[in-house]
DNA sequence: AATGAATGAGGGTTCATTCAT
DNA sequence: TATGAATGAACCCTCATTCAT
């Protein structure tokens, strides 16, 4: 407005401690990715944010919060993951094997460009076991997944492309299995997955 | 009965030591179960053993050789669940549905009666990530189980059982993920793992 | 009122700051009453008075600072504590022994009425053991308490109230001892707190 | 037995372990008595006990642990200095002012040879106003005192050596009460203090 | 072979105080 | 004047590991 410049910037929509909030949580998530819970320490975490142990714990009161909010950000990046293409309707003007294969890729994205966001999801889904106030946080994140995986197949069925003798639920399963086994749990490896899938499709897309 | 007192019994085939080991693989393996590598101590172990942590220290130099030890015994653990029938062969006199359906009720057996097993394989896959030297004993378990998956579905193929156009090894990968999914990480519940394992005999026999 | 508009309103005789001071002096009194010196928090003091944490250190450049205050606060209670009837003269038109019961029921009231005086004092009366800079403010409670109840004797003896081998300032100590025992710490009660009181007097007034 | 020497002392009625125990609980204690439990640090304590903090924490599991053990000292010393003459029957042969007397020597002697214990003493009578668990501690050696009071009193009474309208009750506490003040509290002084005991006595045989 | 005792190296959390705004 | 943010310095407690016996 006036020609004498603001040495300040129009406030931002992220205020100064959201943004640092978020450095932590991004550095909890990071450090959970490469040593897993069990070596998730608040001061390593502080020092990869760039700030103090005790600045830690002016954002978080307890290691405990910091993580939850690690686990709301897992889901966040997982919805975005699998939603590449903002903007965009999935379901309206694809067809079900086309859908499909976007899952395939959705996985194979996780696998190869965030590996860390598998490993975190990993470590979070074991530690649900445990942590009950976790499991409504993992089970969103399935609940999502399976019910979109599960309409796919459905579509599928409908239109013809699938066989007709799909059980919609069930043959999700399958899916998010083989989908999920690229978290290299069962130390599969590129190639190996690829066929997977493309296994599956066939079985999925053949006639009875 | 002699009237020379021996102070020692026969020497038994597991001398004491050997026992005591033994004993404390099956509280480590316990402990990880219950609490996760999170919460495994020495301490916690070695009185579950019923001995002193010291004593722990005389048989595992250090809490990494114990859970190596431990992974080991898991490789032993998940041979033999998946083997009940020993003396047997198992691929001689059955059919190849007949052993995938085998593999379906090993799968159902560790669930059901031995979620320990599950919970430390988990466990261990998740660790081995970061301790390599954990890899090649968690690779064993794997390639194993897959061998034998792929030879079923080989010998379906051949015998005409299952669909002529499947790929053993991406099939394999498909049947072992859905498997091992029963193993929680995803949330899913008995019943929906057993019309997992429906559909995927389903698709695995039907004709293209 | 004048078109020039004021910002302030008249300076009150209390300047804003003022008041705040003794907001914080007063919510760190009640906070020492509570929990002791122990559980003496800046912060909690800081909230109860209605402020942040780095407006008390605009008052009070330190802790220790504070509590200094809360000592002198303390005295100012005391002092108030003892003389209920402002405006009079205590010592003129009251005889010893009406005199020395006003003692009593000053003694009766800070235990009943003020008991947060009682524990507050306590604690100062502890820390100025430790704390050299305490010790003037302490002292000159128990001097002008000490030297009003040897007043007092003193008169009793002079006008034959009180025996005559009575030596005040030996016999002031032995009061001031079991007034101040009502502040708890040996655990009297308020009914043998009550008998203790008519004995004394007793043992005042009794002829040798 | 044998007249090879034995390198071994014969074992000590004290095992080591308990040797370190009473070490920590000492050192504790002339913590506090120096500090106060405001100064009382774990760290320290081990310290000046020579040992690692850690060791510490195998002797007792907290710091309040190690605190009620201070107490129980606390009682333990408390009747010891009140009994010097050991083995001797304090009540049967010795007249009530002869008790009442010593009584003022044992007062005396906490205030002299060792004000840490009177400190402490307070200290905890202090402390126990918020930490419940402590007052059956604190409570027994007040009531064990007071007992002992009031049977002294009450001898004198019976046998013409006190003033026959004493209530034993309430003068005890007038005793107890004056005999306390030694523990400073007051800012009084030796002679202050021995004048005061001496214009007790003189009350306490006077005839009315 | 077995253990009670001992410890160094943290680990999470707290708190008085400072600083930029 | 007033405060949100930030931090160094502890503090209590834990744990794998070592050692003397």
């Amino acid at each position: 407005m006036s020609k004498a410049p603001r040495a300040k910037p129009v406030p931002a929509a992220k205020p100064r401690g959201e943004e640092r909030r978020r450095a932590l949580i991004e550095a909890a998530f990071a450090s959970i990715a490469e040593e897993g819970f069990e070596g998730l320490r608040t001061r390593d975490v502080a020092k990869r944010a760039g700030m103090n142990v005790a600045t830690l714990h002016h954002y978080f009161p307890t290691k405990e919060a910091l993580v939850r909010a690690v686990a709301i950000r897992l889901a966040a990046l997982h919805s975005l993951g699998r939603a590449p293409a903002v903007g965009r309707d999935r379901s309206d003007d694809l067809t079900a094997v086309e859908e499909l294969r976007i899952e395939f890729a959705d996985a194979r994205y996780f696998r190869v460009e965030r590996p860390d966001i598998a490993a975190v999801w990993t470590e979070f889904a074991l530690r649900a076991a445990r942590d009950k106030g976790l499991q409504p946080v993992l089970a969103r994140i399935n609940a999502a997944w399976q019910a979109d995986i599960e309409r796919i197949l459905d579509k599928g069925v409908r239109d013809g492309t699938f066989r007709p003798d799909l059980d919609p639920k069930a043959g999700a399963h399958v899916v998010m299995a083989t989908l999920w086994s690229a978290n290299s749990l069962l130390g599969i490896d590129t190639p190996a997955f690829e066929r997977a899938c493309a296994e599956l499709e066939k079985w999925l897309t053949a006639a009875p």
